[in-house]
DNA sequence: CCCGTTAGTTCACTGCGTCAAGCAATAGTG
DNA sequence: CACTATTGCTTGACGCAGTGAACTAACGGG
C-alpha cells in the first residue's frame, strides 16, 4: 500500500499541470476502427449494414470505408440479389492481406503461428528451449519465428508484427514482463529486446489476455460488451473485457484469480499460502488429491481423467471437488462483476464433463440475486495452438488500428 | 445461466437491426459535465486551469462557461492578484444553487439530509418506520422529506430531487428494487411509486453505490479514475468505479462482496451457505465469534469493541481474525482488478484501529506481484449521515448534469 | 509610463458527421 | 419490355464543436 491516511486534505492546487486526458478532437480515428471490427466481427457486412451497427450514417460508412479499401483492409465482394431493390454490396476484411506471428511462451516449451487477419492459423510449430535467460528466450523466439515465415511466407510489409504471450504480471504499456514465476524473470524488458532484433513491432501481454482479445474480436465476445474468461490447466487465469475494453488494471496485473483464497485449510500452494484456487483445482492439484485419496501415485491430469472417465467414484469424486470450488469463486466473480458473460477456457476444459455439473449448482448456489441467472456460461475447450492464436490476435488489432488511425482520404499511388 | 454451448454457430445476419450504441453528434455534453464536474471537485479553479485538467482549449472553455455562469450553476469569485499579469477569475459552483434530498433505506430506521450541490448538509433527520410494505416505504419518504423541507425551506425549482439508497439489488436504470432482503420486496418499482406520490424526480440506487458516488465527487475518489470501496457493517457491501464510471454489471448487481466465501468450514450465514465474508466480519458475526470464544453472550459490537479496547485478549483476537479473512476477500479484489484504490468504509471502520494492521498484513501476504504495493488504501470511517448524503449526491449528480446538456448558448431572459 | 507577463475573448477556420437529394441496380408487373 | 417500387450507395450543402492565432484586459515592476 503506498500509504494510508484520513482525506480531506483539501489540496486547492493553484496551477494545474495535468495533462489532459480528453483527445483534443476527432473520433474518426475510433470510428475507422469500429467499422473495421464490425466488419471483421460480424462477418461480409453490406455498407447500410455496417452503418446500423456502428450507429453511424450510411453517409459516414461510405467515407469511412474509400480509404480502407483503397488501402487494402476491406475488399467488396460481388453483390448478390435476391430481394427487390439495389443489392448490397458484402463488404469483408482481406484477411490474406495482414498476417501477424503469435507466440505463446511455456515452460520450457514455445508455440508459435502465423496467422492471418481473420485469426485463421496458417502455420503452426511447435518446439522446446532451454534457456531461460532473456537472451535465451529472444533467440528461442527468432528461432520459432523464422522457421514460421519460412513454412508460410509472407511478404514483410504485410507483416504486422509479432505477438508474444506468457503467464505472470506484463505491462503490456512499456513492454515488459514485470514478474514471471515459470521464467524467473523481473522486470525484463522484453519488448524493446525482441524490437531491436528481429526489427519488427512487437506486442507482449499475458496468455490469458491474449484469449481474451481473441475471443473478443472472434469468439463469443465480440456479441457482449464485457466478459470474463477464466482458464484452468496447470494454473488458472482470468481475463476481463470491459465495455469493450480489455481491463489490465492500474499496473497490468489485473485478473490474477488463480490465488484467490477458496479455503483457508486448503492444501499448501506452491505461492506459500494455503487453499488458493490454483492449489484445489489446478492440474497438479487434481492429481495430488487423487494421489491422496487412492493411495496410489498419480502424476498426470489424464490419468485421473481417464480414471474418471472409466467411471471410477474416487476420481469422480476428484473432480467434483474441483468443480464446486471453482463454481465458488467464479461466483465471487460474478456477485462482485456481474458479467453478461463468463467463458471457461484452457486445457482443462477438454474435460469440463467431470465438473460442470457441480460447478454449475455452486454457481447457482452462490450467486446473488440474478447474478448467474443473467450469465451465460460458456464453455470453450481449447484447440492446441489457440494460445499463440490469440497472441497473433492480439499484435493484428494492435498493428490494424494503430496503421488505421493514420488512414488518410487520399488514394495511395 | 441462461445457456451453454460451444459457440461459433456463426451467424451472418442478413438485416441488422441493432440500435446503434453510438453517440450520433456532439462531445459537447460531455464536456460541459466534465468542466462542471472539473470545478466542483478541484475546488476554485480558474479558466486556464479549467482547461488544463479537462483539455480542453482555453477558448473552448470560455464559450461553454458562458451559459452555465448565465444560467446559474458557476459563478465568478472576485479576482486576485499577487503575481505579474493579468489575475485569474477563480470559478466555483454556486453550492446554494441547487439542492437535492439523500436518504437512506434501513431496516425499520431510515435516515434523511437535505444537501447543497457541494454535498453540504442542510438539515438531517432521523425517524423510525413500521410498515414496510411498498406503500407504508413510500409514506415514510414522504414524511421525511416534509420534515426536511420544513427544517431547511428550498425553493421547489431548486430541489432537483430525491436520491434514495437502499441495501439490495437495485435496477438503477429502470428504478426497480428487484430484491432486498431486509424489506422483503422483489421487483418493486419504486422510482414510479416515488414519482407519482412526490412529483419530483427520484433516483433510486443500491446505498454502497451512492456512497461511491459521493466519495468519486467529493471524496478521495476524484483523484483516481477508478477505485473500489468496501464497507463494513451490519453487512459488507463493495461498489466499483471503473474508468469515472459507477459499475452496475449487466443487471445493476455488481459489487455484491459480503456472500463471497472466505471459508467453507466458516459459519453459517443468513443467506445459507458458509463462511460467507459477511458471516466472518460482519457485526452480528462479531458478536456471535465473541459470544463463543468467552462463552459470555454479546449482542453488539460495541460491546465486543469496549473490551478490546480496554484489552481483552479474547476479543481483540476476535477482531484480528476478522482482519485477516477480509484481507483476504479485498487481496482477491486486488489480484482481480487491481484497481489504484481502495477506500474502506462503514460503521464498522470506527473501529478499525483493532484489525487494519491484520487486515494491511493479510493484503501484503495475499496480493500477487504489485497489485497492493500499486495501490492505496483509505479508510474512512463514516460519519453518521453519509450514506443519506450519498443518496443526495446520486440525485445531485444526475440531476445537474442533465440539465447541463439541456443547455443552450442563449442567455436567459 | 511603458514593458513584460499572464488570463480571458473573439473570430476565422477546419474536421467530421449528418440530412436530403440524387443516382444505381435489382424484382415485380402490366 | 418499359415502368414502378424498392432498396443501397454516393454526393454536396450544412452545421456543430473545438482550435489556433490574434487581440484585449489587467496586473507588477522598472
Amino acid at each position: 500500500m503506498k500509504q494510508t491516511a484520513e482525506p480531506d486534505g483539501g489540496l486547492a492546487p493553484r496551477t494545474v499541470t495535468e495533462p489532459g486526458p480528453i483527445r483534443p478532437f476527432g473520433s474518426r480515428e475510433q470510428h475507422l476502427g469500429a467499422l473495421f471490427e464490425a466488419v471483421l466481427t460480424r462477418g461480409p457486412l453490406s455498407r447500410r449494414d455496417a452503418a446500423r451497427l456502428t450507429g453511424l450514417s450510411a453517409a459516414s460508412v461510405t467515407k469511412l470505408v474509400k480509404p480502407m479499401i483503397s488501402h487494402g483492409y476491406l475488399i467488396e465482394n460481388v453483390r448478390e440479389a435476391g430481394v427487390p431493390g439495389r443489392p448490397q454490396i458484402p463488404l469483408q476484411v482481406d484477411a490474406g492481406r495482414h498476417h501477424a506471428v503469435g507466440i505463446k511462451l511455456m515452460d520450457g516449451e514455445i508455440v508459435g503461428v502465423v496467422a492471418d487477419l481473420h485469426a485463421e492459423v496458417q502455420s503452426a510449430h511447435r518446439m522446446k528451449y532451454r534457456d531461460t535467460s532473456p537472451e535465451g528466450v529472444v533467440s528461442a523466439i527468432e528461432e520459432m519465428t523464422r522457421i514460421l515465415l519460412e513454412r508460410s511466407p509472407v511478404d514483410r510489409a504485410r507483416l504486422l508484427g509479432i505477438g508474444v504471450g506468457l503467464g505472470g504480471h506484463i505491462n503490456a504499456n512499456t513492454g515488459v514482463v514485470v514478474k514471471s514465476p515459470f521464467l524467473g524473470w523481473r522486470d525484463v524488458p522484453l519488448r524493446k529486446l525482441l524490437v531491436e532484433r528481429m526489427n519488427l513491432p512487437v506486442v507482449i501481454e499475458n496468455d490469458v489476455n491474449t484469449l481474451a482479445v481473441a475471443e473478443q474480436w472472434f469468439g463469443a465476445g465480440s456479441s457482449f460488451p464485457s466478459f470474463a474468461l477464466v482458464t484452468i490447466g496447470v494454473g488458472v487465469g482470468c481475463a476481463l473485457v470491459l465495455e469493450n475494453q480489455l481491463w489490465r488494471g492500474v499496473s497490468g496485473a489485473a485478473g490474477e484469480f488463480g490465488h484467490m483464497v477458496v479455503d483457508p485449510d486448503g492444501p499448501e500452494c506452491h505461492c506459500g499460502k494455503r487453499g488458493c484456487l490454483e492449489a484445489v483445482v489446478g492440474d497438479t492439484a487434481i492429481a495430488a488429491t487423487m494421489s491422496a485419496a487412492v493411495g496410489r501415485r498419480f502424476t498426470k491430469v489424464s490419468q485421473v481423467v481417464a480414471q474418471a472417465h472409466a467411471g471410477d467414484p474416487d476420481a469422480r469424486q476428484v473432480f467434483t471437488q474441483a468443480g464446486v470450488a471453482l463454481g465458488r469463486a467464479i461466483a465471487a466473480l460474478l456477485n462482485l462483476l456481474n458479467p453478461p458473460l463468463v467463458i471457461l477456457s484452457g486445457e482443462g476444459m477438454t474435460a469440463s464433463d467431470l465438473f460442470i455439473d457441480a460447478l454449475r449448482a455452486e454457481l447457482d448456489r452462490d450467486a446473488f440475486s440474478s447474478t448467474a441467472t443473467d450469465c451465460t456460461v460458456l464453455v470453450r475447450p481449447l484447440p492446441d495452438e489457440t494460445w499463440a492464436r490469440g497472441a497473433a490476435a492480439t499484435m493484428l488489432r494492435e498493428g490494424v488500428l494503430r496503421s488505421l488511425s493514420k488512414l488518410s482520404d487520399q488514394v495511395p499511388a
